[in-house]
DNA sequence: CGAAGCATTGATCGTCGTCAAACAATGTGG
DNA sequence: CCACATTGTTTGACGACGATCAATGCTTCG
């Protein structure tokens, strides 16, 4: 799953080497359990391994926006090396394989590989990137099409790390979770679905999606993968 | 206006030296000028010099969402450093004096100074963090709350870069761009400072904000400076 | 003085929130 | 194996926040 980096460029057996030899704790964390909280000062950063997980932040009235969902391969507080005190939280969605990796370790492997410091770097502008886009998401977007663009951008970022088959994925988020990440509530969540359903937009029940028309959905997300900046373009497919 | 930098850490004479000689294209664009486009592939990133402007986004209806606010000191698409093409425009709001820097100036600057490199880096990830503010904001306050907050991040980060006497400061920021901040329309936007001003929240007439209570409207805003990064915690004041 | 841009106001409409309940699926323990 | 607890989905009625449309002021500036 670290080779995620791999797609961005060659790397030298001997990064590779470091890369694959890297020191860090595995863990197994059940669903819905955070992994790190907003005002934590940590001393390593978690790289999912497999699982879906999610970047949080509460209002003072309790409301969670979700401001991303993370994937395997992501490394969701890469920040933390840089920013000390976490300003948001991370929660797993389904259970997950963590990967804690020290700080220590990845400031050594930054001054031992350029190369790979600025891949981080440049994983940090993507996640940035994805950031921008929610906010004209859930800002300028409704209800339908707000829905489909994280749809898109799920389905896309999924297929980069091979976790779609044909049209189809996983995909264990509840409503109430989407709910989080749309700015809608669980209700309007639900009756959107149905009305994607009803349209023929999506399949989805359970944990399973299936997109019956991928340049539809597309269009009606307004979706534009250009801002995953992912190498291969495999927005196509 | 560079010097922000310094604030981070106390900089060598050589490291500022090579700050303070950076070669540099200046240049002065009026109110309401794209800077750069989405789409572009630049090979250059642009500091702000003096002046306001925003980075936005449009969707295919052709709305636009600001999702940033660019003051002096910021460099709005360092990104575009590691990310080829770019996913979003920047426009200025008030006429700005802006600093074009080649790409090869500025490998070649983190290079020669790991710990400028740093700084960029750090840099980056702020702003990423004020992008997932934003999502929060939009996604979960209303009203009030909303543009409560942008206003207190603009006050703070203002007073940063010293550009706040007292409790008021310059803010030649339109309604319709509040809106486009906010995710709200022009005429919403009226309404909602209307209010504010009957509550005596805030003073604002023309290019001229005051705030007489300032610890209310942070409340108001529900604003914690956190995710702002600061290292002098000038939010207390 | 007229034009342009911005702020303001009013009336009406719609997306989405709130509240409340019922339903389905899953899993646990007696 | 069934009771029942838990979690997620679905439905309905109603209300509100904010959008839309359309004028009307108010500045500023050439």
């Amino acid at each position: 799953m670290i080779r995620k980096l791999e797609s961005v460029f060659t790397l030298t057996d001997d990064e590779r080497q470091a890369l694959e030899t890297l020191p860090m704790q595995v863990q197994v964390i059940k669903a819905d359990q955070d992994v790190v909280r907003e005002g934590d000062r940590p001393s390593r950063s978690c790289l999912i391994l497999s699982g879906f997980a999610c970047t949080y932040k509460m209002t003072a009235q309790g409301k969670r926006q979700i401001v991303s969902f993370n994937l395997p391969g992501d490394i969701p507080d890469l920040q933390s090396l840089h920013l000390k005190v976490l300003d948001n939280s991370i929660s797993t969605i389904s259970q997950c394989r963590v990967g804690f990796i020290t700080h220590e370790t990845l400031w050594d492997l930054c001054i031992r590989h350029p190369r790979i410091a600025a891949a981080f770097w440049r994983e940090t502008l993507i996640d940035a990137s994805i950031f921008r886009e929610w906010v004209l998401n859930v800002g300028r977007r409704e209800g339908i099409s707000r829905m489909a663009h994280v749809l898109c951008e799920l389905v896309v970022r999924l297929r980069a790390v091979d976790l779609v088959e044909d049209h189809a994925c996983d995909l264990p988020i509840t409503q109430g979770e989407f709910a989080d990440a749309l700015g809608f509530t669980t209700v309007h969540v639900n009756r959107v679905l149905q009305q994607m359903r009803a349209e023929g937009l999506i399949e989805l029940s359970g944990d399973r999606l299936n997109i019956p028309d991928w340049d539809r959905l597309k269009q009606m997300g307004e979706f534009d993968p250009t801002y995953l900046h992912l190498e291969s373009d495999q927005a196509a497919a």
